[in-house]
DNA sequence: ACTACGTCCTGCGAGC
DNA sequence: TGCTCGCAGGACGTAG
């Protein structure tokens, strides 16, 4: 489940690997959700972006390719063309091949003019870690909605790059409720700060990898080793002890400690 | 306009 | 041992 700090892993390391190169040959797997990765052969890529969980491939002729890795993707180099959850690959003018694997296709491939974008990209949040991201916007933002507020976060729209890890992560450091669905504001500072730690921390650890998460280099993260919330039901409260519970949130597995986050 | 929930996908682990 | 079944979850579509 790549959040932002694991797209981010992979864009630092695509990016020297393409800047000056240019698609000779391209395929996909017949998915409409993959088949715009066939446009782009014979242009140049210029740079490699992030915003939130999406890498944007600024390419020339005024294209740009916008990737979604879902659950399971994966972009690295390829050395093998007949692995069957290959969904994409794109081979450059110096033969080498990146390829985009996803085993559960949740991920998709666009292509758009530059910034020209739709759906949840195009109504991203703030990144996080820029200085875009404030705590009178968030509160401004969280105030709005009467959602709960780990929904909030995972809907992309107040804030970018949260995932189901990193939310769970930032309510337990910020001692709130996932399921709640108003903050104080200093409560909203206090999950303002706890996503700028966390997502920090999980950029420098190299990315969580809970199992199919690699990087660019196909290799794993570390921050799976730090996490003190998530996937740990069962196991005792790092702060005090108490045993943390699992419960469904809107449809998405949530771990907390019901002595730390209180509603 | 909003919120809630079903859907897509496949592999894996629990339970019988 | 071998099978079924539920779960994992990001973004989107649909229903109310």
């Amino acid at each position: 489940m790549p959040e932002l700090p694991e797209v981010e892993s992979i864009r630092r390391q695509l990016e020297p690997l393409l800047m000056g190169r240019y698609v000779t040959e391209a395929d996909s797997h017949p998915s409409g959700k993959f088949t715009p990765a066939r446009e782009i052969v014979g242009l140049g890529f210029e740079a490699v972006f992030r915003r939130g969980k999406y890498l944007l491939f600024h390419l020339d002729n005024e294209t740009e390719m916008v990737v979604h890795l879902g659950m399971t993707g994966q972009l690295l180099p390829c050395d093998n063309l007949s692995d069957p959850y290959l969904r994409a690959w794109w081979r450059l003018d110096n033969d080498r091949i990146l390829g985009y694997r996803d085993v559960r296709r949740f991920g998709r491939i666009r292509i758009c003019l530059p910034g020209q974008y739709e759906g949840t990209l195009g109504s991203l949040g703030p990144e996080p870690l820029s200085d875009d991201f404030t705590v009178d916007q968030f509160y401004a933002s969280l105030k709005a909605s009467n959602r709960k507020v780990k929904t909030q976060l995972l809907s992309q729209r107040p804030v970018a790059g949260v995932g189901n890890i990193y939310a769970d992560e930032a309510c337990f450091r910020a001692g709130i409720y996932p399921g709640v669905r108003k903050l104080t504001k200093a409560k909203t500072a206090a999950l303002h700060e706890s996503i700028r730690y966390v997502l920090t921390m999980a950029v420098a650890n190299g990315g969580t990898t809970l199992r199919d998460y690699v990087n660019a280099e196909g290799k794993k993260g570390n921050n799976q080793f730090y996490l003190e919330c998530y996937g740990r039901a069962g196991e005792p409260c790092v702060k005090c002890g108490e045993i943390l519970r699992r419960v469904m949130i809107d449809g998405r597995g949530t771990t907390f400690c019901k002595s730390c986050q209180k509603r």
